[in-house]
DNA sequence: CTGAAAGCGCTAACAC
DNA sequence: GTGTTAGCGCTTTCAG
């Protein structure tokens, strides 16, 4: 039988009401008493019930990390600092792969609530607007009119800047390389892509945009049906990094010469793009500081009740070139 | 205010220990009253309280993962394995990183408790007998004489093989570089790595033998260091991937021609040893299943609560020959 | 400074 | 079939 505060009520004589008190260091319980209490407490080997304390106190120190999949190397390291803050805030997190499937998504969510998490960050594949009643900070923007706080990085301008770089660089037909096509990342960066585009004057070529899933297979593939539509592009840019690398892997199995006749730039600047073997340009958004201040936000926002307004956190994308686009005009 | 089943028991004009009944589908109900009351709970919005429920029934349906570090690619693959199994019987996952460091881990051993979760699964670095009066399965063997299941691979033998393969193909003198060197699975490949050389009646020499933590830097710098001492190997064994990686930058870096004048074989098989820039030969072992399996024994100790005999398996690790050992004898 | 008592939302005997 | 009741282990008024 493990012990409760009962039992060292019981043992050190006074009522529990003063244990749970001496325990949790609410003021109003002499030192004495208190010394009395934390040293039978010890002894007893009493550890406090995390369960009873949150039916009554409504609430439960525990919030959830929903991604994708933990397996894309995008997400270890925001789930990282998301731990990492959160821990430190004496919170713990579940971790949640829906695996790209909305209905996992949802299921998720209904679990969720019903182990009471105090709060959720969310990396969504829902676009319909979904109805939370937790304190939720979203990685992406489910829509722009939600009520719901979020941070992520400017992925227009990310797509924006890996275009314009492969422009600059001389590149004259670049293709875009995507992943789940209602993704809203996916959607910005396409965005971004055609702005560059557009604004260095180059026909936007419908052809030229392939969407399939964000898994490298993915971007294999799709990087093989435009090499076989002969309609060959001399550059892509890639939804994400893991998509480049299996466009990479492709162009290199066409022989194509990377950078100097085919140029690839990806988005994430995940951990394997700065290896010497690979050497990605790429663009980077900072992962580890996304998931700390996803916490901040999401604290705070648990803090005061009184739901205030929500925030909106755009950070800066950067581009950074490595081996696979050329520096110079080619 | 949130609905609970009194309000519906208020409603619907039965006790509400029927509408716990009719809810959980629990026996003893007339068909006519448990719809009645599925209608009005769900009208009303009710969700179940999972803190209540957990705390009279002390089963939180809540387990944890303890890892060192979600960022080493060796890891989000087993925490894969874990979730999705864990899902599928109900369970939610607690992500706990260490960060290698034991004081961490106490740390969360000791909040987990409070949590009341069901059971752990922890890949501890703690090397002194840890005492949990929670089902735990063990990714390592924190010793031989303990009482907690354990599912791993055959570190002796992955070592051995790794080591044999490079004896095989020719080279002479193998450096082992480790990572953590009191972690289990760092001793044992180590171990292994000496029984083929004995096997080989090549002479040990400790010089040759380093370890410094499990990054990609300690990897490199370890590399450096053997470099600079001029006693220079023709071949590294790794004691993970990751190790490795940093191993073949340096000596990359230092123009060393690999796989004929230089070779190296990792450990664990992460994704990226497999995509064509990198090529690594290396010692695999099925994360993915790890993960599942540490499910299934976890949960099959758990209902059993008569602590039945612990269950230990060891898996075969697998050679996977690509670019960076040689195949013909050199 | 301390105790008595209510109650968080739910399940599970035990009656009827 | 259904209701009554007693808790699960804890915090928190409210008295004293």
């Amino acid at each position: 039988m493990v012990t409760t505060i009962k039992d060292i009520a019981r043992e050190t004589g006074v009522s529990y009401a003063t244990v749970s008190r001496g325990l949790t260091g609410k003021p109003g319980v002499k030192e004495e008493t208190r010394l009395l209490i934390l040293e039978k407490a010890k002894q007893m080997g009493y550890e406090p019930n995390g369960i009873a304390r949150g039916l009554v106190l409504k609430q439960t120190n525990t919030l959830a990390l929903i991604i994708p999949d933990i397996t894309n190397p995008f997400y270890p390291e925001i789930a990282r600092g998301v731990e990492d803050a959160a821990s430190q805030l004496g919170y713990n997190i579940f971790l949640c792969n829906t695996n790209y499937e909305i209905e996992k998504e949802k299921e998720y969510l209904r679990v969720l609530k019903e182990r009471r998490v105090d709060g959720l960050i969310l990396c969504s594949e829902q676009h319909n607007e979904i109805q939370l009643d937790i304190p939720t900070v979203l990685l992406n923007r489910i829509s722009s009119n939600n009520n719901y706080s979020c941070i992520e990085v400017d992925n227009i301008k990310g797509g924006y800047i890996a275009t314009k770089h492969l422009l600059e660089a001389g590149y004259k037909k670049i293709a875009f390389i995507g992943g789940t096509i209602s993704s809203f990342s996916n959607i910005n960066r396409t965005e971004g892509y055609k702005k560059a585009l557009n604004e260095f004057k180059v026909e936007i070529d419908e052809s030229m945009i392939l969407n399939g899933g964000f898994r490298r297979e993915n971007g294999y593939e799709l990087m093989q049906r435009i090499m076989k539509s002969g309609n060959i592009p001399d550059a892509v840019f890639a939804s994400n990094d893991v998509l480049a690398l299996g466009v990479l892997q492709c162009a290199q199995e066409y022989g194509l010469k990377i950078p100097e006749d085919f140029g690839v730039v990806g988005f994430d600047d995940i951990a394997y793009a700065k290896i010497p073997q690979v050497q990605l340009t790429t663009i980077a958004q900072p992962k580890y500081e996304i998931g700390k201040y996803a916490i901040d936000i999401l604290v705070s926002e648990m803090r005061k009740a009184s739901k205030g307004e929500v925030q909106k956190i755009i950070l800066e994308p950067e581009l950074i070139i490595r081996k696979t686009t050329r520096t110079i005009y080619g």
